[in-house]
DNA sequence: ACATTTTTTTAGGTTAGCCTAACTTTGTAA
DNA sequence: TTACAAAGTTAGGCTAACCTAAAAAAATGT
C-alpha cells in the first residue's frame, strides 16, 4: 500500500497554496506562501523543511519551490474538495462568492472523500435536471429569503407530476 | 459585547461531550469524557482546569462537572450545527447512519453560521415541498447509484410544469 | 563591482494538546 | 476500620505550528 503520509491541516494548506503560486506566478517562492497563509516567513521555512522530508516538494534552502508528483496530487486533491465545496455554496446554497470561498476554506479539510463525492453528484443532479434546475432554485431561494412556503402550490403541482413517469 | 472566549475544536468536543454526559448519565465524570473523546486521563484534567480558567464549567477537583450557562450555550451550538449536518448527510445526500455521524463530527467545527442555516433553511425546504420531497430525492438517489439521467424526462416533466404557477 | 534592498534561513521562544507514570483521593466491601 | 480498587490529579515530556529578531544569501541598481 502507498504509505499514507499524515497529512495536517496545515500541510493541506501549504500544498494547496504552492500549487496556486506555481498555477499564477510559474514558480512558488517563502515570501509569496507566508503572505498567502497568513504566516510569518520564519514559520514557512520551517514548514518547507518538514515539507521536503515527507516527500511533498522539491526544495533546496535559497532556491525555488516545486511540487512533487505526491505533493501535486495531494494538492490537487485539496483544490477539488474546495472547488466543489465552493460550487456548492455558491450555486445550491446561494451564499456570497466571498463566504463561499471563506467557508470553502475551513470546510475542504473537513470533508471526506464519500461526503465528496456525494456531493458533486447531488450538484450535477440539480445543474442537469430542469425540474431540479433553475426554477426549483429560485424556488428554494424564495422560501429562505421569506422563511414562508406554501404546500398548496406544491401540492398542486405534485399531482400534476405523479400523472408523468418521474423516475428519470 | 459578550467577550468570546476563542474556542478551539478541542475545546468543543469538550462540550459536546460533557453535555452529551450530562443528557445519559445525569452526571459527567473524568473517566468518561476521556472514554468517549479517546484520550487519556491526565489529558481531561488538564482540559477541565482550562475549561473552568475560560468559565465553561463549574469544577474542583475530585468532584462532578457540570456546565456553566456560557457553556451550555456552547455546547448547545456545538450540537446543533452536527445534528443539522448529520440531518443533511443522511437525509439528502443519503450518507449512512455511522459515516454521516463521523461526518458530522469532523464538520461541525468547520461550518460557520450563516452556511448553517441556508442549509437548515435548504433540508427544510426539502422536506416540506414535496415536489422537492421524496419523489425528488428518490430520483437524486438514482442520479447517484446509476451516474446517468435522463433530461428527456425531466424535459417532458418541465414543459407541463410551466403551465402551472410554479412560484410558491 | 559594490552597496543596498529584498528574500530566506536560523535560532530561540510560546502555546495547545496530547502522552505516560507515579501519586492522591474516594468509595466500597470484608 | 482498614485495605484495596477505581477514579482523578500532578509532573514531566513530546510534537506541531506558530511567533520574533537577527544573520546570511541573493538580487538589483548605479
Amino acid at each position: 500500500m502507498g504509505e499514507t503520509v499524515n497529512i495536517s491541516e496545515s500541510v493541506e494548506n501549504y500544498l494547496e497554496t504552492i500549487l496556486a503560486l506555481e498555477t499564477d506566478n510559474k514558480v512558488a517562492r517563502a515570501k509569496d506562501i507566508a503572505e498567502r497563509l497568513g504566516v510569518q516567513k520564519g514559520s514557512v521555512s520551517g514548514a518547507l523543511r518538514i515539507l521536503k522530508e515527507k516527500g511533498l516538494i522539491n526544495y533546496k534552502p535559497y532556491s525555488f519551490i516545486t511540487l512533487t508528483a505526491k505533493g501535486k496530487k495531494i494538492a490537487k486533491s485539496v483544490l477539488r474538495r474546495h472547488l466543489i465545496l465552493k460550487d456548492f455554496l455558491e450555486n445550491v446554497l446561494q451564499i456570497s462568492d466571498q463566504k463561499a470561498e471563506n467557508a470553502a476554506c475551513r470546510m475542504e479539510h473537513a470533508i471526506d472523500e464519500e461526503t465528496l463525492e456525494r456531493l458533486l453528484a447531488f450538484i450535477d443532479y440539480i445543474k442537469t435536471c430542469p425540474r431540479a434546475g433553475d426554477n426549483w432554485l429560485a424556488s428554494f431561494v424564495n422560501y429562505y429569503k421569506t422563511h414562508r412556503h406554501d404546500p398548496e402550490k406544491c401540492n398542486k403541482c405534485i399531482n400534476e407530476l405523479t400523472q408523468l413517469d418521474l423516475s428519470s
